[in-house]
DNA sequence: GATGAATGAGTCTTCATTCAT
DNA sequence: GATGAATGAAGACTCATTCAT
């Protein structure tokens, strides 16, 4: 076996290793919290030794860091609407958008835990930084297609409290039952458009 | 001297004492987030050993607990302008509501640090239940006033989505700069006004 | 009870307390070597808890520092005959401060866990700083009576030499059978008043 | 090819190795001293995987051991000035004999952190004595040339002495600026023979 | 023989909780 | 009720050693 494919291999198995570690502990940081879940419970989850997770990750900080990272890369390849030419209308772009992140939401159950928190001790502030930009980055384009007529603070802050709208319903939409879900998404949908409405008007 | 007023002298130690307890154990929170609050930290805030703590409280848990009942009774004292006859304007109604809520949050760092956070471990919801029953009963009113038309379902369904946008946005606002936190605030009652409005209009 | 008595109370216990642990490092250092040594066993042999340990000392580099402390004022403590004003002769003045320091080191079995090795990781150095302190200022004192004629250079590397002499015999001492230790103390008097004599002469 | 140099190349590659591993171990040792080396750090200071190392040595102890008795054959391989017909003077004799062990002690940074340490944990005392004995064996031909009146007794205690001397002041030189181990050299020197002619005078 | 990922017991340390005074 | 020393069960992390490839 040559040389190439070995290493080819033994990359493999490292990414599929990472991507266990990364599974388990989103798991993990979703039953528990960030600051309850152990690194050997994320280990036993992974089905490893807590000595071989520190072969991949550094502490338990990295990880939330990997895990942050490994989030903004498949939002990056969401699609949120908000790339095309033609602006839609409001709801339709609204719309385009939620659906997709509701989904994300639902299929990664640990992403809250490290996100949508308040409290956060300031060692993950840096760690969790890559998913946050990588939303604001876009929301700010699809909000600037949309309104085009605001002026930089204005944008800037619009577009804050679209996350933050976003992020206070989004708990509540992935924890509904599902014959409730579809209700709260049309609600949060209803409030985006009223919102960026209002502020269309003034 | 009565049985009965050393009684009452001995329940007004008492309740000084958890007075003493709950706000160090306010500010700690506020500080440094609950998990990493220790208790031991708290009693010291509070200029009491940690064993007295104990004798006042089953666990940190239980802290919590009242922590979250005394802010309910403080929020109970707090006039959000749900209770007067006439119905106002949507727009006077939610700013005369949001003004003494972003007070409340300012005044109580503490409060976050329960409540603003999505990621609770199980033992804390139950901890955390009587504010945000209190409040989910006067927001219900202050709706039900507003919007008189909703069915139960819908009303319910709506207030829910209310009290998630004000906590998504509350942190935003709390954490602004002065010169900030007046401009975000009035995009949070227009966002309010906004869904509202949306809402009466089906 | 007075509060002074209960303070004084509560600081006897303190102190016994450190005695105590103190001791178990100082045997457990002693029978181990620093590194080997683990703080549970040091709380074991101390029979207390590994927590209770931690109240006293910040960690176990603490400890080594506190036990350096300790033995420096112990051999504070110890005559070791130079301080007279009679310039002795050399081998009685060496029999009067050999004689002490090999009791000392008997009856001290964790002294050489932390003083008589040359590879240190830098963080002990530092914490072990008291004792070599104390002693080289000790001897110097001594030599620079017996051999007033030596330049300040010269004076600084002959106590750096016995130094060394005593401690590199020491633990031979230490650790010979009862019969031979008399022998084998003759012999470090023998060496070091030879050693002396012959820089006297130049 | 015959099988016999197979056997031979195969001796010679495993040497090769084991020489590479001991070179690398004794690096580490000398840097961070016995208990803070990682056989992981050797094994990639050698060049080879934690696993090879484990082809080549049971533990670490036993790579321990294995460089004592390197050590044992390079100190066989230097010459003392011990062997020779004519009983030289003591001056020369002693200068013949450190000059080589401080070079030795000089250029082998990991010798000391496997000898030059009196708190040696009793696993370590097996695996360092071929070097012990090794010098022992010489030092006491070179004593017994030089006092040849001493009985086994004293002849064996003189050894004692000297080589502890010697291991005590040997830190100080190795450790010593350029400028100052010439001096300090002298000393050791001046010692041993001011304390061979004690011992000899009786 | 070589590899290096995997192991898991063991280390230092913390902290919620208890209990003797 | 108050105290604060004491507890001991974890937790994050390390490292000597093993083993499948």
């Amino acid at each position: 076996m040559s040389a190439d494919s070995q290493e080819t291999k033994r990359q493999a198995r490292g990414r599929a290793r990472i991507d266990q570690i990364l599974l388990a502990a989103a798991e993990t940081f979703g039953d528990l919290g960030y600051e309850s879940a152990t690194t050997n419970a994320i280990a036993a989850r992974a089905g490893i030794s807590p000595g071989s997770l520190y072969q991949f990750f550094k502490n338990k900080e990295d990880i939330a860091h990997a895990l942050s990272e490994r989030y903004a890369e498949q939002l990056s390849g969401v699609e949120l609407g908000m790339a095309g030419v033609e602006p839609p209308t409001l709801e339709s772009a609204v719309h385009a958008a939620i659906v997709p992140i509701v989904e994300f939401n639902r299929a990664n159950p640990g992403y809250k835990a490290l996100f949508a928190r308040t409290d956060m001790p300031a060692s993950m502030r840096e760690a969790v930084a890559p998913v946050r930009e990588n939303l604001h980055g876009r929301i700010r384009a699809g909000v600037a297609r949309l309104l085009p007529q605001l002026d930089d603070g204005d944008l800037e802050r619009t577009v804050l409290v679209v996350m933050h709208m976003v992020q206070g319903l989004m708990p509540l939409i992935v924890a509904a039952p599902d014959a409730e879900r579809a209700a709260l998404m049309r609600e949060l949908e209803r409030s985006l458009v009223a919102y960026l409405q209002s502020v269309a008007e003034g």
